[in-house]
DNA sequence: GGAATAGTTCGGTGATCATCGAACGTTGGC
DNA sequence: GCCAACGTTCGATGATCACCGAACTATTCC
């Protein structure tokens, strides 16, 4: 009976954010879809709301990713967790790069296509 | 007897550029110097000119990920290969990713202490 | 209390990554 | 022609990565 309620998840300090982790963290293409999708919607989202065709392990994989890069912020809420960018952080110590980078995102059709099981890194089918 | 001279390599075109693969590139501590070396110098410069304390195969392969990536330009001039970075292009697909990446890397200090041997990925002693 | 729900953690797999040293290919100078 | 200089390619190594499924934890609802 151990209540996590309310407890926000550890991140590095906004001081301690690394260029090289959230380029790194973003270079994923699910990754860059969950921070375009956390960006679109300007509030906070759950886990399970990514439409995104791979298991839940490896989407708990991808925000601790984004979670330890300090793109994100997550919560705990019941049983559901929400997540949110942490742009205030990201502008203060890197000015434009997440609008920057999302922006790219947006205007360039991302091919994900990632195919559950033989891999989807970088460059995928195409 | 061939002659390479003032050949270009292949490198993908102005619109096959993926903001994944530009990310991934800019991730690592050594392929971000050599962008900003390069940025720095506003113009050509060679590879043995970072004092970069890695192996030349290393060196060759940081290039190769970048040119692959589409950041850089590489030419044969003799027996030196000279790199520049493909401003124009990368404005073009990602408007001011390069410039706010860069920015980034210039005002955070990039602690990259890459040991010899002893591997110097993300992250590293700090 | 018990079942259902939402995520995390763990163990494992195959791919990719950064790195090295050695061998190789081009080029320029002697 | 020969050799030094510059960089690429090759093979190997150990680390990291994305992914999965199964077991586990916490919380809500009945």
């Amino acid at each position: 009976m151990i209540h996590n309620q309310g407890v926000e998840l550890t991140s590095p300090a906004r001081e301690d954010l690394q260029l090289g982790d959230v380029l790194h963290a973003l270079s994923d293409p699910i990754r860059l879809q969950i921070a375009l999708a956390l960006a679109e919607s300007d509030s906070e989202v759950a886990c399970g709301e990514f439409p995104v065709a791979v298991g839940k392990s490896t989407m708990s994989h991808h925000f601790k990713v984004l979670r330890d890069a300090g793109v994100l912020r997550s919560r705990y809420e019941g049983t559901r967790r929400f997540h949110a960018l942490r742009r205030d952080d990201l502008d203060a110590r890197f000015p434009d790069l997440l609008d920057t980078v999302l922006h790219a995102a947006r205007s360039t059709a991302v091919r994900s296509s990632v195919k559950p099981g033989t891999m989807g890194r970088r460059g995928g089918t195409q």
